[in-house]
DNA sequence: CTGAATCATAAGAAAACTCTAATATGATCA
DNA sequence: TGATCATATTAGAGTTTTCTTATGATTCAG
């Protein structure tokens, strides 16, 4: 039935998932939450620790996280009154990873 | 004086350069542009040749447009009347294949 | 149980984004 | 020149996103 399509690229595919595109890149295109999550590639961090490195309002946060877990590219583990928050979405990290790429790399600490 | 980096990632970078990454994913996180941005990988097409891909008014595409010459994102090139749109920013190409890789490939027409 | 600490939620204001409707610009052609 | 075609721009309305402020929930220590 259907046949191997290995064209080089076929990016049209993005033409039927439109919708879905544009509401994956909106949950990125902030920039609390890009902090966030690029914060959280390779480890898990409290909101605390989050908090200490982003510069918002402890609300602002929290809505910003109940839209990532909302959009599953988050996920929680409570120990004690300390929540942990980890990546749970690799298309995510993909993404991060490629914009990174974008940036000139900075002197590491 | 500088090292060589080479850990696998270093997505904190991105921390660096939260606001323009926000501002680079803003242009790209809307349904008309995707579908523009789309449609011109590989090719040139006319603002008419997108109205008929496009389900958008007139006004409402050309204001896109415009927002995505001011992104550098894409250029033109004018024919007499016809002005030709092409994609000018390998960024872009760049996430729109990778976005591509996220959806399941369609059958080619 | 009381209080403090950590995190979440909710309502409304403010800001940013997108569309509608009307009009303008530039090119071609009779 | 005047009409028409292709595209752009503008003002304002409508919608969505984000923030502010106040309050709620849960856990732990004493």
């Amino acid at each position: 039935m259907s046949v191997i399509t290995n064209e080089p690229e076929r990016t049209e595919v993005i033409l039927e998932h439109a919708n879905e595109a544009e509401h994956f890149l909106k949950q990125l295109a902030n920039k609390t939450r890009l902090m966030v999550l690029t914060s959280l590639v390779g480890k898990e961090l409290s909101v605390s620790d989050l908090l200490t490195r982003i510069d918002v309002t402890q609300p602002v946060l929290s809505q910003h996280l109940a839209l990532l877990r909302e959009a599953k590219m988050v996920a929680t583990r409570r120990d004690g009154q300390v929540i942990y928050y980890r990546l749970t979405d690799e298309r995510v990290h993909k993404v991060l990873g490629l914009i990174n790429t974008f940036y000139p790399a900075s002197m590491p600490d």
